[in-house]
DNA sequence: CGCATATAGTTATAGTTGTTAACTAGATAG
DNA sequence: CTATCTAGTTAACAACTATAACTATATGCG
């Protein structure tokens, strides 16, 4: 294998000599993937030190969220809304419900399927957790103006929801 | 336990009637950690359909391309620059090395530090990989303007490293 | 009816990733 | 020369992801 000289020259021929500490000028930072990571792990940091005390993970709010909006949903179109396997909804709800935040309850007409209701505490909690989530992705995006706020997240659902996305 | 009924009025009281399949309409669609998560999926969904016949992980296409803008980079300063835990980077250049497109190069003043390069074999797979990620980046968001594009990636770029977004 | 097929939920399993602690070799400060 | 620090590594473990397979129930059809 041979070490290439065309590379080497571009900033260092010696190991670190420069101590680099970001993408910047680097192909990286016009990559949307990178950067959609990078920011997405700089907000769920924040998320997640609010939600620390709660105990609360991000796929558990989301889920929360979605039963709160859709009481009696089955686990199946919950999975489907949140884009996650059915496997995962079946700890997640364990937990809710263990937590005795939310129930299962199984629909009469079709004795296979369970409906995911919130309790009273669930929905109690629920309510709370929302706002703080807001305050949560506010502290994470500090410079972004309120406007620049609104506009990330209208393209970001064009990205994941482009049918949804407002016309 | 109890089951809300005032949540449960909110859509409906029997299980599965409505069959919803979006979060539209739920407090979810206005939280940028869950729409920046359901984005990075769907890009990295792309990306790595479009180097999977390379074999490379979006996390080795990252090393490859800081490797190539700082080449002798140390892995200490690598795993800075990409914030991923010093554990990783190990099992990551090892990789890169066995498939002979990186390898470590003792450095003579710090006998601990390693100064990583590209092989040629590794720094032309790296120019074509960043032609590929270009094209899967706008496929991943073929509902997005050129413009919308650029405003999105100087938006999370201020997220992620709000000191090096341009001012 | 009775059979074949499909679906909801679950369980088990394995691969991947992220995190932490601890170890080794070499560097550095007093 | 000793104590402390640092780069890299290894190992252990929790968390997440993806897949396959199983149970119970439902549905379509001859």
């Amino acid at each position: 294998m041979t070490i290439s000289k065309k590379s080497a020259s571009v900033h260092q021929v010696e190991p670190d000599d420069k101590e680099p500490t970001s993408v910047a000028g680097l192909a990286l930072e016009n990559r949307l993937g990178y950067a959609l990571r990078r920011a997405q792990l700089t907000v769920f940091k924040h998320f997640n030190e609010a939600m620390q005390a709660y105990e609360i993970r991000p796929a558990q709010f989301s889920s929360l969220v979605v039963i709160e909006g859709y009481p009696g949903i089955t686990q199946t179109n919950l999975a489907k809304i949140l884009d996650i396997d059915p496997p995962r909804i079946v700890s997640l709800i364990n937990h809710l419900e263990e937590r005795g935040l939310a129930l299962r309850v199984r629909c009469k007409r079709d004795k296979r399927s369970h409906g995911i209701f919130l309790s009273k505490k669930g929905e109690a909690l629920t309510e709370q957790l929302k706002a703080l989530a807001e305050q949560s992705d506010i502290q994470a995006t500090q410079s972004l103006s309120e406007i620049e706020r609104r506009q990330l997240l209208s393209l970001l659902v064009k990205i994941y929801a482009p049918d949804t996305a407002d016309e």
